[in-house]
DNA sequence: GACGGATGTTATGAAATTGTAATGAAAATA
DNA sequence: TATTTTCATTACAATTTCATAACATCCGTC
């Protein structure tokens, strides 16, 4: 579930991407203009903006050189190459030549969001599948008994994987910042995460300096 | 520029792929079929694959479920909606349809890594690939096990190569400000990085004064 | 070439670091 | 409140690192 900006000025057509989307679970703000558009991405932070190209005042790609990191999918009724490649070297994460069917533009929705980690779904490797929205761990297509602290620990190795990081920053990020205890505690916690998902091999220790997710 | 591996079975277009991927500054690797695309991602650990769906043995779709972490582009001669999307949930970061301009897929290849670019912070030589975010040390793509000495050493040469550094440098810098040890403590480190890395030529030594690190 | 100092090489035990299991306190749940 | 779960800490075992020493070899100077 993310928010998305939807920005056309069709009328119809922005409200059919807008039901489809809120269809497969994303709540969907519409804009009809790139002004009400930027004040729009300013107001509501969305995580994604579908943005047509074709815009009254504001084009989509004055809008896109306004932006900085939110992702988009940007728009177009041209087939052109040029508008294409313009698109995608302004930073659009992605482009849709109208008319596109629906199942599409959900796909490259889906798949931008998984890309921008903003609504990371799940995580596979081995025999192990991570689900983030749920915060369950399979196992061979069983469920593993995590602890939120095994989780969260999981999580960070995941989102850092073949980096490695010190147990200061461990504990930083998965205890608070402030926290002052042992850094043994983080030892004990990979030891878990290790033994709970048979993954002595993935989770590999960087001596003095902590552990590194491998992948 | 990256490294890209070029998968596909088509010699002329592999060719021209790899052309044209060369000419905007990347390394080109070509694979002609699955079995030898598999074994070319582990033994180079490609930045970026470019995958044609249609491969003689293993598909496309086979090769990159097994795959995790490097991002994908793939190619497809169908232009079937199906297709797209299930390179898409199969968690492909871009896609695009043959027959394609090159124009199109550099700029694509650029975006996609443009948005994966994690901060690669590493220094290569001969054979010898430092990943300094990761504590990594690679040598012919097999990783050399350092230990934390060792790899403060050789990151401390490369920092400051072309410059003879004394051993007392080395030990405040490597060691501790005020650590009263033994300067042969350096020499033995140094000779173990050499035999680690295999890299005599590259640790020269300066009589009388300490090392210093040539390229 | 011979000498003395500097560096290369290897081995070893101490010290530091990490793995492991257990324990009781704190927190969550019923 | 009673029960269960989570978790930080501890103690000890296992492992890794590394400083030092001892000897070999190299280098520059005479």
């Amino acid at each position: 579930m993310a928010k998305l900006l939807i920005v056309d000025d069709e009328l119809p057509i922005n409200r059919l991407v807008c039901k489809n989307l809120t269809l497969v679970g994303h709540e969907c703000i519409p804009a009809y203009d790139g002004v009400q558009a930027l004040s729009l991405i300013k107001s509501e932070q969305p995580d994604l903006i579908i943005l047509d190209v074709m815009l009254p005042g504001i084009s989509g790609f004055e809008i896109m050189k306004l932006l900085n990191s939110v992702p988009v999918i940007f728009v177009t009724a041209k087939t052109g190459l040029d508008d294409r490649i313009k698109g995608l070297a302004l930073g659009a994460d992605d482009y849709i030549v109208k008319p596109f069917e629906m199942a599409e533009l959900t796909a490259r929705v889906q798949a931008v969001l998984r890309r921008t980690k903003r609504d990371a779904d799940t995580f596979s490797f081995d025999d192990i599948t991570v689900d983030f929205s749920s915060r369950n761990v399979y196992k061979n297509g069983a469920l593993a008994v995590l602890t939120p602290k095994e989780f969260s620990l999981l999580e960070l190795l995941i989102n850092n994987r073949n980096l490695a990081l010190s147990r200061e920053k461990i504990l930083e990020k998965v205890w608070e910042y402030d926290y002052c205890g042992d850094t043994r505690t983080v030892d004990v916690h990979v030891q878990q995460l290790r033994h709970k998902l048979g993954i002595k091999d993935r989770i590999k220790t960087v001596f003095k300096v902590g552990y590194r997710f491998e992948i």
